[in-house]
DNA sequence: AAGCTAGCGGAGGGTTGCCTCCGGATGCAA
DNA sequence: TTGCATCCGGAGGCAACCCTCCGCTAGCTT
C-alpha cells in the first residue's frame, strides 16, 4: 500500500447496520475458507451455510459469484501490501526476499481464485496495481544497490515468483529450496552471496 | 521414456472392435479439447457431443471423470517424454535448456488437468517417473559438466519450471525472459555464461 | 417505547449436469 | 449370409446448485 490509502471503491458497498455488517464479513471468511478447500466451484450455498447466514442473505450482499470472488481476493491484497510496511529498514536484498516470502504464502491460498480473476477483471487490475507499489519500490532499491541484476522488471519477479508457488510443494523445506534458486537467478551474473 | 518402453498398463483397456476404438481416440481428442477450453469441470455430455458419439459411449469408456482426465493425460505425458530423445546429441545445457522449453509448452495447457490428478492418482505417479527418467539424465549430465548446481535435484527444478509455467503470461517474450532467469538459477555460483 | 425500515432467511421453481439402462445397430467370424 | 457378441445412442430419473421473492425480525431513531 504505503502510497494509495485505501483500496479501490469501485464496489465498496459496505452495509451501515451492524448486523448486516456482520454478516458481511462472516461470509467473506467462509467464502475465503470454501474456496480454499474446494475451489473456485465451491457452492454459494455451502459458503452461506458456513457463514451461519441465509441464502438470500449472500445474494444481497454479492449478487454474483464474482462479487464474492472479488471482495476476498481484495481483503487478501490488503492485507499482503500492508506487510510490506516496515520492511525498508531491512537492507536491500533482505527486504526484496522477505516480502517475496510473504507473497508465497500470499499466492500459495488464492489459485483458484486468481484463476477466475486473472481474465477480465477491473478489480484485479487495480489489485495488481497495488501489489506492484507495495513490492517495486524493494525491487528498485534492491537494483539500485547492485544486488538484484537489471535486466528485469518487477513483473518478471511475481510472474516467476507467483507461479513457483502455484506447484504444490510436498514439503516447507523444498519450496523454500526452490524459491532460493529463483532468487539466485534474481542476482546479478557475478554478485557472489 | 527412453528406458520403459511403454506407459503403465494400468488402465489401458483399450477397446477391440474398429468403430469402438475410434470412438475411444475421438473421446479423448474432444475431452483434451474441452478441457482446455472450459477448465477441468467441462461438461461430460459436451466432451461427448464434440466427439458426436452418445453420452453412454462416453461413459462405457470412461466410468469416470477421473479417467478420463487421466487418459488424456496420459497422452500428453507420453508425448512430453517421447520429445526428450535426440536431444542427448546437444551439449549438456543446451539438450536441459530445449527439453524444459518443451515442458513448458506441455505444462502450460494442461493447468487445469495436472490440478485435479495432483492429490491422489497412481497414474500421476508413474507418469511422473516417465517424465522423471526422460529429463533426470539431461539434468545429471549438465551437473557432471559443471554447467548446473549440484546442490539441487531434478524434481527442485520440474518445480521451478512447472510453476512458473502456469502463471499466465501476456506476451512469450515475457515468458521467456522469466524462464531465462529461473534456469540462471540453476548455473553453478559462479560459472560464466 | 413505538414505529419505521433495512435487513433476514429459506422455500421453491428452474436449470444443468450426472449416470444408468436397454432396445437397436454393426463389425466380425464362419 | 447368417449369427452373435460387442458396441451404440440417448431418454429419463436423480441430485445439486442457482437465484428470486416475500413475509417476518430486529436495529436504529425520535
Amino acid at each position: 500500500m504505503t502510497s494509495a490509502g485505501q483500496a479501490p471503491e469501485v464496489f465498496a458497498q459496505r452495509p451501515k447496520r451492524a448486523d448486516a455488517r456482520r454478516n458481511y464479513d462472516a461470509l467473506i471468511a467462509a467464502a475465503r475458507e470454501a474456496f480454499a478447500e474446494n475451489g473456485a466451484a465451491a457452492s454459494l450455498e455451502d459458503v452461506a451455510r458456513r457463514a451461519g447466514v441465509g441464502i438470500g442473505t449472500l445474494y444481497r450482499n454479492f449478487p454474483t459469484r464474482r462479487h464474492l470472488f472479488e471482495a476476498v481476493y481484495v481483503e487478501e491484497v490488503r492485507a499482503l501490501c500492508h506487510s510490506a510496511e516496515g520492511l525498508a529498514e531491512l537492507p536491500p536484498w533482505d527486504a526484496l526476499v522477505a516480502w517475496l516470502h510473504r507473497f508465497v504464502a500470499y499466492v500459495a491460498t488464492k489459485r483458484a481464485l486468481a484463476e477466475q480473476l486473472l481474465h477480465d477483471s477491473e478489480i484485479f487490475t487495480s489489485c495488481r496495481a497495488e501489489i506492484f507499489s507495495a513490492g517495486e519500490p524493494l525491487m528498485r532499491r534492491a537494483q539500485d544497490a547492485g544486488v538484484v541484476r537489471n535486466d528485469i522488471g518487477f513483473d518478471d519477479v511475481v510472474r516467476l515468483i507467483s507461479g513457483l508457488t502455484m506447484a504444490q510443494f510436498p514439503s516447507p523445506q523444498q519450496r523454500d529450496r526452490v524459491l532460493g534458486v529463483a532468487l539466485d537467478g534474481l542476482r546479478p551474473p557475478a554478485t557472489p552471496r
